[in-house]
DNA sequence: GTTGCGTCCTGGACGC
DNA sequence: TGCGTCCAGGACGCAA
């Protein structure tokens, strides 16, 4: 599903692309979740942009395109319109060079919407989200302040995307598995949360070099699948051996997020 | 304001 | 072979 190595790989392909590009006409599955896309008609692409897991393209009109991937979301450029046999295209946009803009979401979780440029009142998430994990204000005392804030599960407040923007399951249980850090812990100390900020950037890193984790449905704006799913360390390993200590890695349900965690190098502390 | 849980959604895996 | 059930998960809504 797409994180943030996913979503920024995408982005990066489709800047070239569309920047510049004026979208000519579109057409949007009936779900409110995109019907949004018909709005940015007339409009031209300033640029292709992302927020955490959100592209965000700012339009010459003073709007944004916004467009989540969910779990199963894909966003390609085609010379080729027969997309009318395809049922999971959920939305697409003509452009003025010919080509098209495909939205393709199998599980439907993805959304699109054209707001006014910076106003997220609809979009909670959007609106309180955290550092980018590659910003340089996001360090261990930029996490350690996000995480003491609550008392839930650390993990879960990773996903909130609060603490810091971008990270999904796959990438979450990495991370915490790099620091060392019990993801089911709800208090963390400052040398821990400086760790896990390391932790983040390298495991967002390894998707980014790998062009992205492909489990089962993610390809990039090329229709690629992504190779990180080869260099996990913990996610989706239940049962195998840690590759640090050969203990076999756990794996519950945490807060309706599946986890799993190596309980001898992710002792509980907090 | 925070927390916990249900809902959305559908293909694939699995058991019978 | 066919059917039913469960699972996966990000964002959001709602009740407490």
């Amino acid at each position: 599903m797409p994180e943030l190595p996913e979503v920024d790989t995408i982005r990066s392909q489709l800047a070239p692309v569309l920047t510049g590009r004026q979208l000519v006409a579109s057409w949007s599955h009936p779900s409110a979740k995109f019907t949004d896309a018909v709005e940015a008609v007339g409009t031209t692409i300033d640029a292709v942009g992302r927020r955490g897991k959100y592209l965000i393209n700012p339009l010459d009109d003073g709007r944004e395109l916004i467009v989540h991937l969910g779990m199963t979301g894909s966003l390609r450029v085609t010379a080729d319109p027969a997309t009318d046999d395809d049922p999971y295209v959920r939305a697409w946009w003509d452009l003025d060079d010919g080509n098209r803009l495909v939205f393709r979401d199998v599980r439907r979780f993805g959304r699109i919407a054209v707001l006014e440029a910076g106003r997220y009142d609809g979009m909670p998430t959007l609106a309180s989200l955290g550092p980018d994990p590659f910003d340089p204000s996001f360090d261990g005392d930029a996490l350690w302040s996000g995480l003491r804030s609550s008392g839930r599960h650390l993990k879960t407040q990773l996903l909130s995307q609060r603490p810091v923007a971008g990270v999904g399951n796959i990438y979450a249980d990495e991370a915490f598995w790099l620091a060392g850090v019990n993801p089911a812990d709800r208090r963390i100390t400052r040398p821990r949360a400086a760790a896990l900020a390391d932790a983040i950037r390298t495991a967002l890193r390894s998707g980014l070099d790998h062009g992205g984790t492909t489990l089962r449905d993610y390809v990039d704006a090329d229709g690629r699948s992504g190779d990180n799913q080869h260099h996990l360390h913990c996610y989706g390993r239940g049962g195998e051996p840690c590759e640090r200590c050969a203990t076999p890695l756990r794996r519950r349900v945490l807060d309706a997020r599946t986890t799993t965690w190596c309980p001898v190098c992710q002792p509980r502390r907090g």
